[in-house]
Order: structure tokens, then C-alpha cells, then sequence
DNA sequence: GTCTATAGAAGGATAGAC
DNA sequence: GTCTATCCTTCTATAGAC
């Protein structure tokens, strides 16, 4: 009962992630996400009362992942320069492994900029980033960094990072033109791109 | 009478224009374009006869408009630096006047991929960067750049500029916590990407 | 060319049997 | 907890008068 109940609700949590993620909040069909979860619609509503709640139930989830993923860069135990190799490196790593969540979490964020406030709502930016200053501040003689230019920083590094997933449809249209398949290029971007921060920033 | 169809026209497609940016191809109505042209329903499906082929026409003005501000680019009367800051300026500046259009372009590029094909039909991305390889062939001793990093190089610049657009929702949610206005933000972008690049890619 | 009225289909949600 | 049947609203699209 409680058993199947958590198999039931797990199917649907997951069809629907899957549905929600391909077609958006708009464009998603409950019918549809019934027939991915292998039940019928009324079932649906038994367990999320309207598509709505189904909807904030998926995305917080995911938002929630995706935002999660930026965590590492402000954990203490690499250098600068090693932390923005291993963040490239790992944080392509997941997008390859979930390569359509850029495009889904930035499109909803859009659609509804309210949701961003709650999900931000328990983090601290600017404790964040005047930690991060503190862990490198021995070593940022070698750098070009101010610290009221660290937003600028951070979007751009994030954007190197985030961009070619969250405009696929474009650069792979791109690519194929140019006869280069794009998950070489994302391969190869993992690299490209922590060079070529490091060498922004450095004197 | 023609006089009239172009105004009625026209009114239908600015309109059109205004709700698809804002809401997408899934989130729109005919009933909402029709309010905000001034006219009813029937008239819209009498100039255009479906709701696809008005979104069409929409979406292919806004996405040649989008790409055509990648052009200067490949022209050729500026050094790569000037080049450089000369994109940053006029590329931010365009898009501060049209601040949804990356969202909305990049968006239903991803729900139908099969869009891109279309419009880049016409263009030959091999030889725009042969071409701008020859201009600026003599200058490259000074830089770090191979032919094969090109498209990374590109995508890179791409991103510095389009990506605070169109993760504008998070990043707005973001900087909002550390007190930094949008506007302001983007306005500083303009010149920190440029020297972002520049520092990046010199020897 | 423009309108009102409405057809026809689709989608979200619920009632009620099992 | 799960299903079938159905309600009700919303939306695209068309018919037909002016």
C-alpha cells in the first residue's frame, strides 16, 4: 500500500520530469504525462490535485539540482585556477548527463520570475562571495580581479559553461554546417573554456 | 483599402509579435493578439489562416533580426581588438533595447529544432571564417588562436553577451540579493566582456 | 474587410464504480 | 488506489451577416 503508493507517485514524478522538461509548463499535456507514467489522468489529479502543483513539484526538484551544481566553487580546498578547472570539468560533466535543464530552468525562470525569489531565498550571496575572496586573497596578486567586478566573473563563467546547452538547438544547427558534432565540441569545451577564464584573469 | 490592409496588417503582426515574445508559441492566445491589435479574432484568421502560420512569420523576423547583429563581425575595417569592443558595445546595446528576444529565440529553437535549418540556409559559416581569418591573419602573432578553436572562440563571445539576457530571470533574482541593479550591470558588461576576451585570447 | 456567433476539438478536473 | 465516463472551460477555427 505505502509501498505501492511510493511506486505509483514515482512513476508520475518521473513521467511527468520527463514531459515538463521536453514541452515546458505550456506545452506539457497531463494526458500525455499519464501515458508516460502508464496510468490514466484522473490518477494524476488523485495524487497532484491540478497540473500546477504537479509543475512546482518537478521544477523546484530540478531548479533546486541545477542550482546546486555551482556549490563546489565556493568550497575551500583548491587553488583558483585548479577550482575553475575542476568546475568546468564537472559541471559540463552533468550537463552532458542532463543536457536539456539549462534551456527548461532558464525558459520557466523567464515565464514566472517569482519562482526565482523562493528558490534563492535561503542563500547568501554576498557571504558567498566575500568567502570566496577570502579563500583566494593570498593568492590574487596574480589576478585581475576587483571585488565589485566578481558578479561579472561569476555570470561569465557560468555562461561559458551553461550557453552551448541552453542554445543547442542553435549551435548544433551551427556545428553541422561547419561539419563538427556537437558533443566533440562539448567535449573539447571543457577544456577551452577553463583556459581560457584563467587566462582572462590573470596579470 | 490596400492602405487599410497594411495598417490592419500590421497592427496584427506588431501585435502578434509583442504576445509570442512574451508568452511563447505554447503560452499565447489568438484571443490575447487579437485584444492587443485593437480587433477580433476572426480578422486575425482572415489575414493569417492559422495560429502556426502567424507565429511563423513572427518568429523568422525576430530570429533574422536576432542573427543579422552577428554580421559586423565578418566585416572587415577594424583590428581584432577594436573588432572586439566595437561587437560588446553595439551587440549589448541592441540587446538592451530588445531584452526578450534571446530568451524567446533560444527557447523555440529548442521546441523545434528543425526552425534552424531554414534560417541558415543561406549561410556558409565555413568561408565567414575562413574570411575573417584572412582579415586578420597578419595580426594573429599576437594571440592565441588556432583555426580548429574558432567555433569555441565564437560561441564563447556569443555567450558573454547573450547569456545575462537570457538567464535574465536568475541573474536579475541574483544580483537583486547583493543590492546590484540589472540595468547597471549590463551597462559595466559592455566593457568587461570585451577585456574579458581580449585578455583571454593575447599571447 | 470586419464583425458576431458558434462549431468543434482539446484539455484540465471531478464523480462515482470497483 | 485505480479506473471509466463525463463535465466544463478554453481555445482554434469557420460560417455568415453587414
Amino acid at each position: 500500500m505505502t509501498e505501492n503508493d511510493k511506486l505509483t507517485e514515482e512513476k508520475i514524478f518521473e513521467a511527468a520530469t520527463d514531459v515538463f522538461v521536453d514541452k515546458g509548463m505550456d506545452g506539457a499535456r497531463m494526458q500525455d504525462i499519464a501515458i508516460h507514467a502508464g496510468i490514466n489522468k484522473a490518477l494524476l489529479h488523485y495524487y497532484y490535485r491540478t497540473k500546477d502543483q504537479l509543475f512546482n513539484a518537478v521544477f523546484e526538484m530540478i531548479a533546486g539540482k541545477v542550482l546546486k551544481k555551482f556549490a563546489p566553487v565556493f568550497e575551500d580546498n583548491l587553488s583558483l585556477e585548479e577550482k575553475i578547472r575542476f568546475f568546468f570539468k564537472e559541471h559540463i560533466k552533468f550537463l552532458q548527463e542532463n543536457p536539456k535543464l539549462p534551456a527548461f530552468v532558464l525558459n520557466e525562470i523567464n515565464r514566472n520570475p517569482a519562482r526565482i525569489k523562493k528558490l534563492l531565498k535561503n542563500v547568501h550571496f554576498e557571504t558567498l562571495w566575500q568567502k570566496l575572496y577570502e579563500q583566494h586573497k593570498s593568492e590574487l596578486g596574480k589576478y585581475n580581479i576587483t571585488e565589485d567586478a566578481l558578479p561579472q566573473l561569476m555570470v561569465s563563467i557560468a555562461a561559458l559553461s551553461v550557453f552551448p546547452f541552453a542554445a543547442r538547438g542553435l549551435i548544433e544547427g551551427i556545428l553541422d554546417k561547419v561539419g563538427v558534432d556537437f558533443n566533440d565540441y562539448i567535449e573539447q569545451r571543457k577544456e577551452f573554456a577553463a583556459e581560457f577564464v584563467i587566462r582572462a584573469i590573470r596579470k
